[in-house]
DNA sequence: AAAAAGCATCTACCATACAAGATTGCGAAA
DNA sequence: TTTCGCAATCTTGTATGGTAGATGCTTTTT
């Protein structure tokens, strides 16, 4: 439902300070005023604040008034209702493609497993995080529900701050194989088999939260 | 996941204009400059341009860079999908209430089907809606994930536009008994037949999107 | 008459100045 | 030494002026 502002500097601003806080450059419970961060980019405070605004409004940052601005330390309660609400839609995904099946749906799903078993053999880390992602989205585009993979990607930016704490644990060999498993599932259009890949597969990730906590109690709250 | 600016004047602006905006005061299509906004509530430009934006992150506005910002229209294919969003995670919570019913649950949702009796008997629609809304927030706060509900509430924003289009034709009579299935179905247990009752409590409403579209062209895309 | 160029006038975007609340630290008093 | 209070200095919130782009009407040109 959003809305394009490119080539305004208070989105860039917007996207440079996103992907600072998502890649930990600017870790939870940093302070960074208004003219702190004009300044860095050599703007005025006014796109900085709108900047500011939004990425609030995404959860990323705190804005408390009158005071100072802060990252926003991960909540560990918010990070297990934003793995509720990517389990809730992504699992009606998989039923409504299992339940009907288009004739391309197979060819789709295998040749994008192709591509992520060749960036697994390259060892290409990002590429394959990003066919990872691509996988799910082409998944939600097949349900004819492209807007709500957006919804998950917005809150993604919390479970990824915390994957970002956990990097080199993630096992892609095992990622391609439930993949496989959903998407043979999902052809045969087999809806129980298809919905309890993806749970199994969105549930693998889960284990490393508690012991994240511990390594880095200070980006929590 | 959202932050408290309350007393700001931007934050009485957005609460201004998105009642307008839901309760069609400011219909589908409607031009409505800072300019316009700040002479109208007289403040600055300022805290309106703030307002807009968050405004537009909801998908409640559309800006157009340099040209205007309008009230946006509705996009059938967001409330379908919005729809989509909102009974995934409903369905999600009532099958975790359900499956792991508390020795209060019960109780807790017969009084507010019985208020609800009440304000139907009142033939007070106002509170009668407001405690609709309440049954649904309660059973989220039971699945421990209110969170959600808030997401959801966001969403609802474009449903309660349609709704407000069509309004009188809700049966609170049939809703109530909805209601009183959904309960029971939950404290006795009963996964399966919780989630069929929520399913078909959510489609009932989505018989008049076509209708609607017929009788309001205008305020669709 | 028709089409194209110029201009008045909208718009949102950005920069800057000012205001007001909140915090910090220093100094004075107990 | 401890505590209370005030003031300097942070912060975000608000107001206003100026800029550039987009639109539409008027005027000019063909």
């Amino acid at each position: 439902m959003g809305e394009a502002l490119e080539g305004t500097i208070a989105f860039r601003v917007v996207g440079a300070l996103r992907d600072d806080i998502v890649s930990m450059v600017l870790k939870p419970g940093d302070v960074i005023s208004e003219s702190d961060i004009a300044a860095r980019y050599g703007v005025s405070r006014q796109p900085v604040r709108e900047a500011f605004i939004r990425l609030a409004q995404q959860g990323l940052l705190l804005i408390r008034p009158k005071r100072a601005t802060v990252v926003k330390k991960i909540s560990p309660d918010g990070v297990r209702q934003s793995r509720f609400i990517r389990e809730s839609i992504e699992v009606e995904i998989i039923r409504r493609v299992a339940t009907d099946p288009k004739p391309e749906t197979g060819r789709i799903l295998d040749d994008l497993i192709a591509d992520q078993e060749a960036a697994s053999s390259a060892n290409d880390s990002r590429r394959f995080h990003k066919l990872d992602e691509l996988f799910h989205r082409t998944l939600a585009r097949l349900a004819g529900v492209e807007y709500a993979w957006q919804l998950i990607d917005d809150h993604k930016m919390q479970l990824d701050r915390v994957r970002y704490l956990t990097l080199g644990v993630s096992s892609s060999q095992r990622a391609i194989a439930e993949h496989k498993q959903i998407a043979k599932a999902v052809s045969k259009g087999d809806v129980v088999g298809a919905e309890a890949a993806m749970r199994a597969h969105l549930a693998r990730a889960e284990v490393l939260l508690s012991q994240t906590i511990e390594d880095f109690p200070d980006y929590f709250e």
